[in-house]
DNA sequence: GTCCAATACTTTGACATCCTACTAAATTCG
DNA sequence: CGAATTTAGTAGGATGTCAAAGTATTGGAC
């Protein structure tokens, strides 16, 4: 038996964190990243057939949502809470694939507003249904623990509930 | 004014999210990695003053918490949820900053042993204080909070919680 | 009106992560 | 026993992310 088990700690039920011991502030971390890449693998592959990552397809549908059609990168950034060099690179892959088109804000000529092309619209469109129809390791928990755990989430980004 | 709101939904206690509709399962995935991101960030910066990032840190407290001190690669890929070439990687970076000794494992030649080096350990004994001496985006929740979070998160790892 | 600080974006460089493909070693099986 | 398969790591390439530094534009101070 050359496989010798390296700490038998893999029994049924049990994780790698659950040694970590009482900061359970630290424990929650770490398994918040684990379970990131499990979701965002999830969805970069249920996009990939559409040629767009998980992170394009999230500028895409923001874009979408906007009401006059285009927004500033920087409200993008802001949006999606990553650097505005992510935004950059996100929208220069989009541009090189026609789904996004990028014009300079003649109001303010600092700001770079982007905007869905027709074949943006389209993709987005296939993308979402191809999203809808994955089944997420989300979809693990019952509708009311999504719930629970978004509002537990929401949260921990500095969102102030309103208390109702 | 040359500031022109661009969809004024940010309003006191409003994320873009809370839009998406009634997938809450989109909801909460999106809602996932932007909160992973935000402690990720707090992590990182937490480790920096010591030359390593959180991914490395990572590794050098698995390996401490190994009984025999050295671990092959394939296992940390496995317990820390990473691809092999991440962990190829990440172990190579550490050797360099010789925090780490990579040895070939004399029972089964195709593997290879990491374990910590003196200096390795004194790392991450200093790191460890610092990033638990940070108060995490995650202290947002009270204790209660975060241990259920971390069930749920539990879940979504498809871990069977043996049912108590 | 001019100078300076703030804002918006880009450029460059460092990481971490994944995927595909490849090499080496061990195990299985005919 | 020897060939095929499986397992462990590594190499190369693409993405996404952040940090620091640089450029351009705007807006306010004087």
């Amino acid at each position: 038996m050359a496989g010798l088990d390296f700490d038998p700690i893999e029994r049924a039920g049990e994780l790698w964190e659950d040694r970590i011991g009482p900061a359970d502030a630290m424990r929650l971390a770490t398994s918040l990243m684990r379970v990131q890449q499990l979701v965002s693998s999830e969805l970069d592959a249920a996009v990939r057939p559409f040629g767009i990552t998980f992170a394009r397809y999230e500028v895409l549908r923001l874009l979408s949502f906007s009401q006059r059609g285009s927004l500033p990168l920087s409200i993008i950034g802001e949006r999606l809470m990553v650097h505005p060099t992510s935004v950059t690179n996100a929208i220069d892959r989009l541009v090189a694939q026609d789904l996004v088109d990028r014009t300079t804000d003649p109001n303010d000529r600092r700001r770079v507003l982007a905007s869905l092309t027709p074949e943006g619209r389209r993709v987005l469109e296939r993308a979402t249904e191809a999203i809808t129809a994955i089944d997420f390791a989300v979809g693990a928990l019952s509708p009311e623990d999504q719930r629970a755990t978004y509002q537990l989430l929401r949260a921990l980004r500095g969102v102030d509930v309103p208390t109702p």
